[in-house]
Parts: structure tokens; C-alpha cells; sequence
DNA sequence: TCATTAAATTGTT
DNA sequence: AACAATTTAATGA
């Protein structure tokens, strides 16, 4: 019974390998407890691991000359990043903070190497969520200019929805408004009327402390 | 298990 | 940004 099987994370990029394959790679991976506003790597860090997260949610974030913090993507539970920063960088360019009580899958660079030279699905698995994620900058530049500071918040909420790139998300998050707005890059009122809009609209029914889903192609329609 | 208190979150100004 | 109201989590009897 290895590391990845006990995990509630679908890690897609391991089905299909063979054994002694799979065992070679959890022997490259670690796990990682961080708390709520706890940092799992930040800029300048060396770039040591691909990150998996099994529970939790982290945002990846770097700060502006003037001290403003801009946050570029959150990653819910079952999301794997930083295959950008492995492949390309020594370093870190954006930290990354858990919004929640989080534990992460580390797996080493190396590892992360003999994948992408002995597996075909691996490399495939990379080619696709590169891709993904850079539909999701290249709308984030659009959105940044044509959306209103209300639309943002559903956008966000529908990029943490992402199929591909999240598989098997609970439609229920644990997410408290002010953490959405740190996402979408609104202030915690606006999160607010945003969301008793779409409350209003039937898209989403809010708890304390939580959002959930309830229409995700009403959801999608912010995507542009 | 229940009551009390502190902390977190929300809705509004 | 600051306020009050509400919900949850933590504590201890």
C-alpha cells in the first residue's frame, strides 16, 4: 500500500504505470503539513519539488514593488503545480500560502525527471495542464480588463471548478468570502454582494465559512 | 454532555 | 476601514 493510494487526491498522472514504476516514484515523494496562513515555498525559494495538494488550499501569490500583494491562482485539493518552475527555473517566482489547513504532496525534481523521461501518459498529463493553465492567464488578462470587479469573484470560483485541471472537487468549499476575495482580487464587500448576487441568481448557496456550487454552467459563463 | 468563552466570519455602514 | 450580529470552535465543569 503506497503513499499515492492512501491519498484523497486523484493523482491522474500515475494510472497506467506499472508497478515497479510506481513504487520508484512514491519513494520520490513526501508529505507536508502547513497551517492556515502558513507558507509551502516562497519567492526566491530553490525549486526542489513538484507540489500535489491532498487536503486543503493554497494560493500562489507574489507582491507588488509597492507592497501589494496580487495573488495569481488558487489550487484546491487534487490540484498538482509548479511543473512550470521545475522545468524552467532554479527558483521560485510567486509563494505559496495555505488559505486553509493544508497537507501537500512533495515530489522530488529528480523524481519528476524520470517521469517525464519513462512515461508517455506522464509527459501527456504535463503537456495538458500547462496548456490548461495558460488558458486561464491568457483569460486572466482579458477578464482584468473587461470584467467588473463583481464578475471577478464568480471567474474565480469557476477557474477552482476546473475540471481538468481539479478533478473530483467537492462542489462544497471551504472558503470564507475574504479568502475568495483575496482570489479574485476584489475587497471582501465586494466578494459579498457578489455572491448574494449569484445566492440571488441560484448559482451558489452560501454557508458560514463555505460556498457551494449549485449551477456550474451558469458558473462557466464568467469564463468569457 | 452542556454551558461559557474566544475566535472567525458575515453583513452592513 | 470599522462596526455589530452571527456562527463555529475550544474550553472546562
Amino acid at each position: 500500500m503506497g503513499l499515492l493510494s492512501e491519498l484523497p487526491v486523484t493523482a491522474a498522472w500515475a494510472e497506467g504505470l506499472p508497478r515497479d514504476a510506481l513504487e520508484r516514484v512514491e519513494s520520490g515523494l513526501s508529505l507536508r503539513e502547513v497551517a492556515a496562513g502558513g507558507a509551502l515555498c516562497h519567492i526566491g525559494d530553490p525549486v526542489e519539488h513538484w507540489f500535489g495538494i491532498a487536503s486543503g488550499l493554497v494560493k500562489l501569490s507574489v507582491v507588488s514593488a509597492e507592497g501589494k500583494p496580487l495573488t495569481l491562482a488558487g489550487v484546491p485539493s487534487g490540484g498538482w503545480f509548479g511543473e512550470g518552475a521545475v522545468l524552467r527555473d532554479k527558483l521560485w517566482r510567486y509563494s505559496v500560502v495555505a488559505m486553509r489547513d493544508t497537507t501537500a504532496v512533495l515530489m522530488r525534481r529528480a523524481t519528476f525527471f524520470w517521469l517525464l523521461e519513462n512515461s508517455l501518459p506522464f509527459n501527456r498529463f504535463i503537456i495538458d495542464q500547462l496548456n490548461e493553465r495558460l488558458a486561464q492567464f491568457v483569460g486572466s488578462l482579458e477578464a482584468a480588463r473587461i470584467l467588473t470587479a463583481k464578475e471577478r469573484v464568480p471567474r474565480s470560483l469557476a477557474l477552482l471548478y476546473n475540471p481538468r485541471l481539479y478533478p473530483g472537487i467537492d462542489r462544497r468549499l471551504h472558503l470564507s468570502q475574504e479568502e475568495l476575495g483575496y482570489l479574485a482580487g476584489v475587497s471582501r464587500q465586494v466578494a459579498n454582494q457578489s455572491l448574494q448576487q449569484l445566492k440571488a441568481q441560484g448559482i451558489v448557496s452560501i454557508e458560514y465559512g463555505k460556498v457551494t456550487v449549485l449551477d456550474f454552467d451558469a458558473l462557466r459563463q464568467f469564463l468569457g
